[in-house]
DNA sequence: CGTTGGCACTCGGTAGAATCGAGTGCTAAC
DNA sequence: GTTAGCACTCGATTCTACCGAGTGCCAACG
């Protein structure tokens, strides 16, 4: 790849890139040289300019929708503005109150925080906002608990030292009374307290042959659960955004097909974490390999608890967008997000 | 109101509605006069079916988008429909089965349970479905838990007994050891069970402060959640079928209204649970009282538990719907939903 | 009297032509 | 290297003409 003079761009040629990205986002539409010369304090003429921007096409930064019209950015130009003018994330003085005042009050279940920060950042950025929960898998077995809920149904709760309660509801061949029931579950408890819920060890055998049925139902339903799950859970919030947003989508239809990826939580949790593990936190356009991402950016920043990477949280847009506000919304939010959950947690 | 001549129509001009709401359905175009003459054996000619219509038009059920144009249910005209003609709800076999092979090898816990129900049902209608779990507040407490997440912090599990899971993360301003939670656990433990969790009795005195602080904290977390939340989950499956929908409705960015009213579980289950309490199981555009759903429909249908009301299953789409396709496969998958929850649960 | 064929009329949708104007590329002058 | 000037391009908009499905009405029919 040309990346050695892809990446380099006169000073006036990258205030005339920034100049028709900032443009362009505002207002929807190709930008001409005219406008790129008049608003701003470039001190050249159109024609310069002109002359600039057909360089800019050449390299792949910017493009026209049709022979003589405006120009707009390209992927390459977007990644260009991101790399280069987005270093201090600029948020307006409402919305850092809002966050602020949200991580203030903030408390909760898991479960209902996660949800409604991803409400939270949808609110601050004007798109829609993900949120990926902490791997369960590091949690470690707290407490387990078996309750019968009916003669021979017994509800299994596992609670894990993140904060998180998984459960899952048994049917037994045999019908057990709470002495049994009670003695499984401690037999389970005492074994089990500290380990880690993804490799919980087999219970020995105690004897009583209806327990240790009992027992190891118990366990098999937990690793059912940690097998099939993909566990971290998502979290989506203002989804009606990719309707306001249509317009910058190619087709109506392509909101649609978004919306249909965003309900399947596997898909997006495994794309998040695999930009993560490459370090990337914005992915712009054809930089996404999905198909129906190609008019879509994504911006992620992981969140930290105890210093350890817990989640991540994301906003999910058109590839024209506010990048300078988005970045620092989403910065802000993951920032205080773990701040919060290192304190609660 | 004339509902006296509303609801009789002579057959003929109950067939040519008839005819109007389902060519309407199908093909999305206003239905003339020889189509209706034409495609159905009616036996009468355009022009006799110009003359009806005309009184239809009259009397409200159909309309015409501008003058001399086809013809349009109005929602009237639906709601004759509706109620004369989906006596016995018809499935596509393909859908029926789809059905009984989820109910077959479903089991999981609740949430998960209710989470694929909906998006079953929404594949099955190909509308947006909606799913309200059962009413917690009828639930019992079966266990309470507290496990030491924490130096100081505590978190407050409360096992239902319809499988749910209620959790608080507490902060105290005490420290307890291992025999403190667990005395105080196994205090309310003793007291809470078999009580309603939304009617828990406040704890008495113990002796040890710390423990009463602790106990009565978390009578106080429960408490809140009981209060805060309308508490009914709701699940909303296929939320992209509202876009795929959108050419049904008026404009585009109605579809990005009923999205945003969907995140709003409290109004969603609030309306469903008004319906259903005024016997209603299909509410059809204007009848509904909201603005955003004026060109929608609704179809739901409750769930019995043991016998008893527990939740509803429901479908929003546009008016043009095929309702007797759509109220057969509601009808189903409630009866089987409450089938399923009545054996395992 | 209900039903039917005939007929003039309406009006949204489509296609084509004309026009407009923002913006470009190029060239020659500075 | 920069700039003014100019011919050219092409999407967007407007206007016109026209088509045709469908209607309402009327007179004739069984």
């Amino acid at each position: 790849m040309g990346s050695t003079e892809a990446t380099d761009l006169d000073e006036r040629k990258a205030a005339i890139l920034r100049a028709v990205v900032e443009e362009y986002v505002e207002t929807a539409e190709p930008v001409g040289s005219q406008r790129v010369a008049g608003s701003r304090k470039l001190g050249v003429s159109s024609a310069t300019v002109r002359n600039d921007m057909t360089v800019l096409e050449r390299e792949g930064y910017i493009t026209q929708p049709y022979t003589s019209a405006g120009r707009i950015p390209t992927d390459l130009g977007y990644r260009y503005f991101v790399d280069h003018f987005t270093s201090e994330g600029a948020l307006r003085i409402a919305q850092r109150r809002a966050v602020a005042e949200f991580f203030e009050s903030a408390h909760r279940a898991l479960e209902d925080l996660l949800h409604e920060t991803s409400q939270l950042l949808s609110r601050v950025t004007d798109h829609t906002a993900m949120v990926v929960g902490p791997q369960p898998e590091v949690a470690q077995v707290r407490g387990v608990q078996l309750v019968t809920l009916h003669p021979g149904v017994v509800l299994a709760v596992a609670v894990l030292s993140n904060g998180a309660v998984e459960k899952y509801t048994l049917e037994l061949p045999d019908v057990l009374d709470e002495a049994q029931v009670g003695a499984a579950a401690s037999a389970l408890e005492g074994l089990w307290n500290g380990c880690a819920f993804n490799e919980l060890p087999e219970p020995p055998p105690s004897g009583d042959e209806a327990i240790d049925r009992l027992a190891y139902a118990v366990r098999a339903a937990f690793g059912e659960l940690v097998a099939e799950r993909p566990m971290e859970m998502l979290y989506v919030g203002g989804t009606s955004r990719l309707i306001a947003e249509h317009e910058s989508f190619a087709t109506a239809e392509s909101a649609a097909h978004l919306l249909e990826l965003l309900e399947h939580q596997v898909v997006v949790v495994s794309l998040v974490r695999n930009l993560l593990d490459q370090g990337v936190n914005v992915s712009i356009g054809s930089e996404n390999e999905i198909e129906e991402l190609r008019d879509c950016a994504i911006v992620l920043a992981p969140y930290r608890v105890e210093g350890e990477f817990a989640g991540t949280v994301g906003v999910l847009g058109p590839t024209r967008m506010d990048y300078r506000r988005t970045i620092g919304a989403v910065a802000v939010v993951s920032q205080q997000l773990g701040r919060l959950l290192t304190r609660v947690d």
